[in-house]
DNA sequence: GTACAACGTGCACAAACATGCACAAGTCGG
DNA sequence: CCGACTTGTGCATGTTTGTGCACGTTGTAC
């Protein structure tokens, strides 16, 4: 096994993770505790993670508290993510929007996946970091404190420079009559944006996130191909979308 | 379990509880009462809660980055870093470069500055999210793994768009002949343009760096108002720029 | 004022660490 | 093609650091 695909794998675990811990990786792999000490101690050096008693964490903190808030609680938000992540097909163009949703996309994805990623989100940006093969388009403009991605109109313009495949959109409710909701003007403004940028946009919505409604709207049911949502058996406000014409998809538990 | 997982997940409880009890915490984790005191006391000691009889409480959080830092020694990066936030005038536009260096200067700027930060690193972008009064711009484009910073036509696009008054630089080397310079063409071309939209540019670069040359020239001495670095004495090759008219501003120790 | 819980400290043990060394694999120049 | 050199890996060494227990002290409650 090579030195740098190691330290790879390292930095892939420590994306997912939120850390590492030396003992267990050496175990995984076969090789020596002093070999991984020597990588995570590389690594550091290089600025790529912290060093801590036992193992390593990621640079940024507010990284890892991400990271360890999904590792507590193993939600729906993971099932949610896993069903989206493979809709996005080896070489093509895709949009992640800013959240703790899409950034459980990127955990889900397969470590050898080659593709385009174009994100407004610097976190889901630095989170992409350790995916050799995914190149990575960061949309710049305004950082919004609130939910830490860029909006307004240098960030709206920065999208209108791009074109993909596909839009993986979060939201933070979804409603029968108020359509496709989130809490920030400036945000729905940017989210309904990208979605212009995309052949087809998919809505990521986990269970506690239907039948409710935020105060902005985001975009009508028509411009979206669809909404994926971890299946709650009979949900009726679900049930009411299907009747209306919205596809759902199922992601199983 | 990691020693600084347990503690961040302390801090984690203690925002989202307000307080934490230490013995309930330790039967929660199944660790003694003692490793969890210890802990409530060390982040005490960094000024990161409130030690109080039975646990612990929250600290307000501007509080708290004044009070870590005095007792974790600061190495030569912190002192570079503590030395240019210095240069951070309230209600100035400033740029950030990317790397270690200039995420310490993060840091080390205190929690009530108000001013403008523009970067091209997702990780500063997201470092500073906490702090309140700091408007952020991020520059978009193609994502380095290398470095994790934006790069590239667009982004050198996106920087001719701003205008400040400082910029912070981090390089890989300051040597006599070879300059400034730094391990890839590409960040050597977008530090390049960044300085041209600063009123002044600063050099960051801790003691090891000086006399380092890298493969990718980024700037003559000539137009740079400064080098920052921790004063080790007479460095020669120091006292070869400072002949050369190079400004050197010490970071005492 | 007494009882009990929480506390700090010293201590012993174990785990993690850095370092030096030896060995194997690979590279380069002759 | 061979030998000198470099590089990476694993092992053995001594050192540092974290952890849990025992003990005496201090704070809180009744």
């Amino acid at each position: 096994m090579l030195a740098a695909e190691r330290q790879a794998l390292l930095l892939e675990r420590l994306a997912r993770d939120g850390k590492v811990v030396a003992k267990e990786i050496a175990a995984e792999l076969g090789l020596s505790d002093d070999s991984v000490r020597r990588d995570l101690r590389e690594l550091a050096a290089a600025g790529r993670c912290q060093r801590v008693y036992g193992g390593a964490l990621p640079v940024s903190p507010a990284l890892a508290q991400y990271a360890e808030r999904t590792l507590v609680e193993p939600d729906s938000k993971d099932r949610v993510a896993a069903r989206a992540a493979r809709l996005i097909v080896p070489g093509s163009t895709v949009i992640l929007d800013g959240g703790t949703t899409t950034l459980a996309v990127v955990h889900a994805l397969p470590p050898t996946l080659t593709c385009t990623i174009i994100t407004h989100s610097p976190t889901i940006a630095a989170a992409l970091v350790p995916h050799e093969g995914v190149e990575v388009f960061l949309l710049g403009g305004r950082l919004f404190k609130h939910s830490a991605v860029t909006c307004g109109a240098a960030a709206v313009e920065a999208a209108q420079a791009i074109t993909a495949d596909l839009f993986l959109l979060g939201v933070t409710g979804v409603h029968p009559t108020a359509g496709l909701t989130t809490g920030d003007v400036e945000e729905a403004a940017m989210k309904r944006a990208l979605a212009g940028r995309a052949a087809d946009t998919f809505v990521l919505a986990s269970a506690e996130k239907i039948g409710v409604a935020s105060p902005y709207r985001v975009l009508p049911y028509a411009e979206i191909a669809g909404i994926i949502t971890d299946t709650t058996a009979d949900d009726p406000t679900l049930a009411e979308l299907r009747d209306a014409g919205v596809s759902i998809l199922a992601a199983g538990a």
